[in-house]
DNA sequence: ACAAAAGTGTTCGCTTTACACCCATGT
DNA sequence: ACATGGGTGTAAAGCGAACACTTTTGT
């Protein structure tokens, strides 16, 4: 038996959310036959390193960014030839930014790092295309059943920002169901968990009546959890 | 940089279901630190194959048995030491048999295949009581909003060993709620999903009266999935 | 005053739940 | 005839869906 000859790589798809629009973070290839085409940022594991440290040191090394939210997506393991020489395995992960960092410093190795629009990515190198699909599935899913999209929000902010987050990132799935998200039911329903609390602060922007800010109280979340509690919202 | 020197392997966890008892496919370690111990089928990857005919492999190899159903689980990839010179990475699957496989041939290596019932396993080699665990929960939540069960059962089943699947399955969950499944309301539900159809045979086991058998529809579950149906079984 | 976004309750229909008796066979 | 497991309907409660007007600010 020959020795085994495959390498492990991982590759992060960071999600940011801004203005009702949602973000994903690319990096430029350098080198190589992908050179100057976009991919999701990520690389070879290092020895010594778990696979969540080899995520976070690619993001952090190839944008500047610090996720606020990760979690294993999926493992890659039958198509990606990243190499000539060798077969490369990836494990996917997911990452969440909260908007403060949706700037990109232009700091370290970061020019070639950029957010896109999630409609209208360009084309990806490797199998990233796949990757960012089985993504948005995950995060669409997710966002129906754990309370993932407070990650994607500043710490404070009014209820319309999360209910606006929920129609874009959902917005194909809505359409598809010739559904639309009724305002009163989505902050009844929210509100009826209670893992949000009201800030005293209220927040004028432009024209319009000022909205009151709102924060999610994670550790609230984690009891009602072990009590049995599952967060779920419905579109059907 | 020195050269990555981590080694890839898959294992499996692969469930069985017989008279009201779920059964773990295990292997007996017959080399290493760990000889005598009992462990998941599993093994490192070879070049040329993919992650999922690489599970499929070690499966037939170690136990001769082909699973009905295979998904991949989670990839471990932070504690596991298998091998004192090198890292491994482990990608876990779950598998799923009928019964007619239940019943291990000892031909091959499969001397040292064996099922246990999944309460009352033995102590597992490396980390593999962590993948159990994910594995449980992962079936677990999948018999709720996915077709999974029949992957457990005969092709043709009386109604009551579907409904026996899922208290045993579930039982822990259910306990914890103070719930009971109702014979009545789980039949109904799941015969007005469609997916089901009644055979004309009419099984008789023991004493009782015999119970009509039904035939999970495979074909007609995918075309309602396209046209947006979701499965679901709920316990709240 | 008007435009723009935030905030708020009630009714209706459907889905889920709870619950008990008859049926067909083996012994 | 009795024991064993299979098969069936209905009523009450709870939840999700639909729906419109008032409030507060900017211009």
């Amino acid at each position: 038996m020959k020795a085994q000859n495959i390498k492990i790589a991982v590759d992060a798809i960071v999600f940011g959310y801004e203005k009702a629009q949602l973000y994903v973070l690319l990096i430029k290839q350098k080198y190589g036959v992908f050179k100057d085409t976009w991919s999701l940022p990520g690389g070879f594991v290092l020895n010594e390193e778990s696979l969540t440290e080899a995520v976070k040191r690619e993001v952090r090394e190839e944008a500047g960014i610090t996720v606020s939210y990760l979690e294993q997506l999926y493992t890659f393991g039958d198509e990606v030839q990243r190499d000539p020489r060798a077969r490369v395995i990836s494990v996917a992960y997911v990452g969440l930014v909260n908007p403060e960092k949706l700037t990109l410093q232009a700091d370290t190795d970061a020019q070639d790092a950029q957010w896109f629009p999630f409609q209208g990515l360009p084309t990806l190198a490797y199998d990233h295309a796949k990757i960012v699909e089985k993504a948005i599935e995950r995060l669409q899913a997710k966002l129906s059943y754990q309370p993932i999209g407070f990650d994607l929000l500043k710490p404070e902010f009014p209820f319309s920002d999360l209910e606006q987050l929920y129609k874009t990132i959902l917005a194909k799935e809505l359409e598809r169901l010739e559904k639309d998200l009724d305002r009163r039911n989505f902050r009844k329903k929210i509100l009826s968990f209670g893992i949000l609390e009201e800030t005293d602060k209220i927040q004028s922007i432009g024209s319009g009546r000022p909205a009151r800010l709102y924060r999610f109280n994670q550790q609230k979340y984690k009891e009602l959890e072990k009590e049995g509690f599952h967060f779920e919202i419905k579109f059907a």
